[in-house]
DNA sequence: TACTAACCTGTACG
DNA sequence: ACGTACAGGTTAG
């Protein structure tokens, strides 16, 4: 297999296939354009000339333009199964997120799967967040901690959270308290950062990974879902020592160790292409 | 400490 | 149409 070359990356993000990569929920598709919310903000890139426009006047970097992409790509891609994934979908990009969006949609995520999760933040959205107007259309920015926090039980639950209508009222009320500081956090190293997110309701292991992951700047950080766990029993069975066939919170936090040991400073970069590879197999649906 | 059942809801399958 | 299986991670026992 040839090397790849990593010159031009920058150039050629694929919207399609990063929106669809399961880590953001709140990406539509209208005519040309694909529509984002990101917290306060509203996003829109046209698919062609991926031109950004937003409601806000200044939009966050969810591209990581500031990421070394060609390092990243090159480090990562020392493991040829991940060289492989990068291949199949080079236009996959990690996005950065807003905290606290991030956060509560991995909050509601847990035991769910991504058309409902689609679903129910979309009607949290609908139900609790400020409605504006942007190039020419309606929509729900992400409700602000303190609306979820204040939140009607009943309401959430009209939502269809279920019973993680509980966790996202307590979740939000610790970003109220600022027992959760997002901006302490993405300072913060893995370490104390997981072991803070920990310690709220309704967020374990793998909800902290992909919040760290996704919108707070740890890049080491590493989910371990079930596709992962099938990724890494399929292509990485001899590798790892603590692959077994439960994940309780210890096995957890030593095949994470072992994980990051393998993959280096950007293993969720690696766990990203993974993902993706293996659910496109799969021909699971976005 | 380690394992398991229960948790709420929407979708797919028979 | 109707039940039953499945998708999923966290918590509590």
């Amino acid at each position: 297999m040839k090397p790849l070359l990593f010159e031009n990356f920058s150039q050629q993000i694929n919207l399609q296939d990063t929106i669809n990569s399961g880590q953001v929920f709140l990406w539509e598709k209208n005519g040309k354009k694909w529509y984002g919310i990101n917290g306060n903000d509203v996003l829109a890139i046209d698919q062609n000339t991926r031109k950004i426009t937003s409601f806000s006047e200044n939009p966050a970097d969810i591209f990581r333009n500031d990421d070394n992409l060609k390092k990243i790509l090159e480090n990562i891609s020392q493991d040829k199964i991940v060289e492989s994934a990068i291949q199949r979908f080079p236009g996959l990009r990690l996005l950065r997120q807003d905290p606290f969006q991030c956060y509560i949609s991995f909050i509601v995520s847990s035991n769910s799967n991504i058309q409902k999760i689609k679903l129910m933040l979309k009607k949290l959205c609908k139900k609790f967040g400020r409605k504006v107007r942007f190039d020419g259309k309606e929509f729900f920015l992400f409700p602000e901690p303190k609306q979820l926090a204040n939140a009607q039980t009943k309401d959430l639950l009209s939502c269809g959270l279920g019973y993680r209508a509980k966790s996202v009222k307590n979740a939000s009320r610790d970003v109220v308290s600022e027992k959760i500081d997002f901006e302490f956090l993405k300072n913060a190293d893995y370490d104390t950062t997981k072991k803070t997110l920990l310690k709220v309701y309704g967020i374990g292991d793998k909800v902290a990974d992909c919040i760290m992951l996704f919108s707070l700047e740890k890049l080491v950080a590493f989910p371990l879902d079930r596709w992962m766990l099938r990724v890494l029993q399929k292509y990485y069975s001899k590798k790892f020592q603590s692959l077994g066939k439960t994940l309780t919170e210890k096995k957890y936090s030593m095949l994470h160790e072992e994980i990051i040991n393998y993959f280096g400073p950007y293993a969720g970069y690696s766990q990203q292409f993974l993902f993706k590879m293996e659910r496109e197999i799969n021909k699971k649906k976005w």
